[in-house]
DNA sequence: CCGACTTTGTGCAAACGTTCACAAGGGCGT
DNA sequence: ACGCCCTTGTGAACGTTTGCACAAAGTCGG
């Protein structure tokens, strides 16, 4: 908790969420300096960000009074105060452990990932893939992790392997001296305090926007099939007040619907679709 | 603004931040599940998920009043509780645009996207890639996109193209039906309303790393080189409010520091550790 | 030099999210 | 059956974030 909100130092006064959205503006703004712009409203380049204009206003506000009333800002100017403020005027080494597909991504992000950052290590496990190149880097075995720290001086660390070897590889980069960590396994990392971890998980995205998708769907169509979905919703509310709790104790473990879902969850990830029938069956068993 | 917030239909009122944390939840329950562990407190699956046991009681109060007082939650049960509120007990079609690194890493997240996730297509407008299998998926023409959405019923799409093309992918992609998109390309979509848009990106997470770093690293080690940034920043302020000003009429483009920044990343990216001797520069021609 | 116009920077209030603390409610031993 | 103990669910306080609306401050035309 106090690891994320603020990482070691006591921060003054500038806002998380104004950070998270720095690179926002910083991207936008790179893409204005490349058409040769030169100067930009706050209102032009709240649009190119996608948020609202008093809030890049106020967020910019933060970083200090750069910017001309009447005129808008410096596009090259304001470039490099975000850069600074961001830390970006500094060099980043980074190591890259996980050269599966994502961490091939991660390293062949370049175009971005160049300002500022620089891959100086790409390590993996699997010894049919080290000694290959990828994006220009050789993979090394992981047993260097280590080694390639210290000698690099680094302290941002990506961990782009399996699941089950992130734990493994964190305490290792964190050994090593690695500080922050960029994760992408669907795990949470336990580090010490003073080091900051970050994750990128691509499932949980998709989850957010099936959420979404879900309720336009239900929304949409008002009279057919879906509307059942509702109905179950009903239903299920009356199970969890009437027959749950009693099987609790019952049995040492639910034989309502939710045993038959992580049998099949379990089992190897099943298509959902089957255990809406599970629970179907199981609501008319017990609700009426 | 409105697209993200509420995304066409009036919410309920569960709020986003809960949405956003529930594949979370859902994540740390299938790990219990896979140990076989069948009731679980609020205070150790929120240590699992790594947030507050008082949020996460919050949270799951939000979809009902699933658990029993005294002894926690029923793991299978919540499990599908948490499934069916993100709309995972149905089957998600998704196509995915762009068979690059990203992309394949998508196509190859099985083990976590196939919790209602269906990958039923995958496509590119490279010639040398179509026709290949990636993860078990044949790769075909962005020309099908919209044959593709059609014959699979597809809500969902992922575009891992490049930046430059992400906007036009986007456009067919709404154009032949889909409602929900994540986005991976680093740019702002903009879509019709009606239309959930959701990104990662890779870079501005590590750039919010580097902001959290740069401030150990200030903080850590208070009487070296690093001090200077802080005196750096001092004078950086004076400029703005003494020398900057002026110049912005002046010249057609600034010719302080922010050209020299500019110049030097549009060239392509070099690391910014030289800008930030050119600002010095700067500093001294005009503000001593 | 002045007055009209434009855009920044910010005080303020409302919305939102988080955390504490505790009452309500259930299991478990006796 | 009863009382103890444990954990949930939630009211209320707090902090953060957002967005409005406007004064301050600059440019531009005459």
């Amino acid at each position: 908790m106090s690891r994320r909100t603020r990482s070691g130092s006591a921060a003054p006064g500038i806002p998380e969420a104004t950070i998270a959205r720095l690179p926002l503006y910083l991207r936008a703004l790179y893409a204005l300096a490349d058409r040769c712009i030169a100067s930009v409203s706050s209102e032009e380049l709240a649009a190119a960000a996608g948020v609202n204009s008093a809030k890049l206003r106020k967020d910019l506000s933060h970083l200090g009074s750069y910017g001309t009333r009447g005129v808008g800002y410096d596009v090259d100017y304001l470039i490099y105060q975000v850069s600074r403020e961001l830390g970006l005027t500094q060099d980043w080494p980074v190591v890259i452990v996980g050269a599966g597909n994502l961490g091939r991504a991660l390293a062949n992000y370049g175009g971005f990932l160049s300002r500022g950052f620089r891959v100086v290590a790409l390590l993996d496990s699997d010894c049919a893939v080290i000694g290959t190149t990828v994006a220009g880097h050789l993979v090394r075995g992981v047993t260097e992790i280590e080694r390639v720290v210290d000698e690099h001086k680094i302290m941002i660390g990506a961990i782009t392997v399996p699941a089950a070897a992130a734990q493994d590889i964190c305490d290792r980069l964190v050994g090593a001296g690695v500080t922050s960590i960029l994760n992408f396994a669907p795990i949470v990392l336990s580090v010490p305090d003073g080091v900051d971890v970050r994750k990128v998980d691509l499932s949980i995205e998709l989850q957010i926007l099936a959420f979404h998708a879900q309720r336009k769907s239900a929304a949409g169509r008002a009279g057919s099939e879906l509307t059942s979905l509702d109905a179950r919703r009903g239903e299920e509310r009356a199970i969890v007040a009437a027959g749950r709790p009693r099987s609790g104790r019952t049995g040492p473990r639910g034989t309502v619907a939710g045993g038959t879902v992580a049998g099949d969850t379990v089992a190897g990830g099943t298509v959902a679709g089957s255990t809406v029938a599970g629970d179907t069956v199981a609501a008319e068993a017990v609700g009426t």
